[in-house]
DNA sequence: ACCTGAACACCGTTCAAGT
DNA sequence: ACCTGAACACCGTTCAAGT
C-alpha cells in the first residue's frame, strides 16, 4: 500500500471559493461574508481570493448568479401558456425566496443577472406564443414578475397564497386579450 | 446690539441625527453610513450618537421608520373601495420605490415597520368595508401587497403599468366577491 | 454621573518586499 | 512573474480614564 498524498485542501478554484462562500451566506447572512472569514474557512491567505475574484462585488455577483443559475432551466415551450408561467414563476418564488434580500433585488434589474434574463426571455416567449402583442407581453410580464418577486420577499407563510393571486393575474390578462385591448 | 452666541451646531437630538444619516443614506446609499462619517458630519464625537440610539442598528430601524412615516397617513375610510385601494397602494409603491432595497425588505415583515403595519389595517380594512370575508381579505391584501412590493423593486421606468396590473388584481378579486367563493 | 477618546477586534484592498 | 503579509484606511463598539 502506497502512502497517499492527503493534502486536505484541494486547489484553489473559482467553484470552490464560490461554494464556500455560499455556505457562509446561506448559514450566517451577506453580512457575515467577509474576505478574510471566507479565506480562513478555505485555509488560505486573504489575498489568495483576489487572483479568482477582481474585489468582493465581483465575488458576490458571482454567488447569485450560483444561486439563481437553475431557474428556467427546465422550462419547455410546450403545453398551455399559463402553466408555462404558473411554473416558471413558482420555480422563480422558491428560488428566491430562500436568497437574502439583497439577491432578490438584483432580478428587479434583470441586466445584472443572467438568470433574470433568461427568466424573463422565457415568460415573453410564453406570451408572445398565446398570442398577446410585443406591448402587451411586456406589460404583462411585468406585472407577473413584480408579483412573484414580492411574494418572494414577503417573511410570512412559504408559497401560500401565491397561486391563487397569480391565477388573478393570468386570468385577467387572458381576458385582455380576448377582448383585443 | 448684543452678542448672539452662533453656536453653528444646535444640541444634539434624536430627530438631528436622523436627519443627517437619512441624507447620507439619499445621497451615498446605505453602504455609505457608518457611524464615524454620521459623527463627523454632525460635528459630533463618534461615541456621543451612542447616546441616542442603542447601536447602528436601532438606528436603521428609526431610518426606515421616518421614511415610511407618511404612507397610509392621508387615507380616510370612504370612497370605493378599489379606489382606496389603488391610492393606498399608489402611494406606497412611489415611497418604497425611492428606498433601499434593504428598507422595502422589512415592508415584507411587517412586524418590523409600524409603517407596513398601518398600510396593512387600511388595506384590509377597505377589503373588509367591501365585503370580503376575513380570509378573503387577508389572502388578497397578500398578494396586492407582494404586486406593490415587488413593483417598487423594479429598476426600469417610474410606476408605469402599475395600474394595469394593480386593475387586474382588483377586478379579479371583485369578482371572486360576486362568485361568492 | 457623564463625557471622552483610546483601544479592541474587525473590515476590503494596496503594495512593497521577498522568492 | 508570482506569492506573501505588512500596512493603510477604514469599520462598530467597549471601556478605562478623566472631569
Amino acid at each position: 500500500m502506497a502512502r497517499i498524498e492527503t493534502t486536505t485542501t484541494d486547489r484553489l478554484s473559482r467553484e470552490r471559493i464560490l461554494e464556500a462562500a455560499s455556505g457562509i451566506v446561506e448559514q450566517d447572512g451577506l453580512e457575515s461574508l467577509s474576505m478574510r472569514r471566507l479565506a480562513q474557512e478555505l485555509d488560505v491567505w486573504p489575498m489568495s481570493v483576489y487572483r479568482y475574484f477582481r474585489d468582493k462585488a465581483e465575488l458576490v455577483d458571482a454567488i447569485v448568479d450560483r444561486a439563481t443559475a437553475e431557474i428556467g432551466k427546465s422550462e419547455g415551450a410546450g403545453g398551455p401558456w399559463k402553466e408555462r408561467l404558473r411554473s416558471l414563476l413558482g420555480e422563480t418564488r422558491s428560488t428566491l425566496a430562500e436568497q437574502p434580500p439583497e439577491f432578490r433585488a438584483r432580478f428587479a434589474a434583470p441586466e445584472l443577472s443572467p438568470a433574470a434574463v433568461r427568466v424573463t426571455e422565457a415568460g415573453l416567449g410564453a406570451l408572445r406564443d398565446a398570442g398577446f402583442s410585443r406591448e402587451a407581453a411586456a406589460s404583462g410580464w411585468r406585472g407577473l414578475l413584480a408579483y412573484t418577486i414580492g411574494f418572494a420577499s414577503l417573511k410570512e407563510g412559504d408559497g401560500e397564497g401565491f397561486d391563487h393571486g397569480l391565477g388573478l393575474l393570468l386570468d385577467g390578462l387572458e381576458q385582455e386579450r380576448a377582448a383585443g385591448s
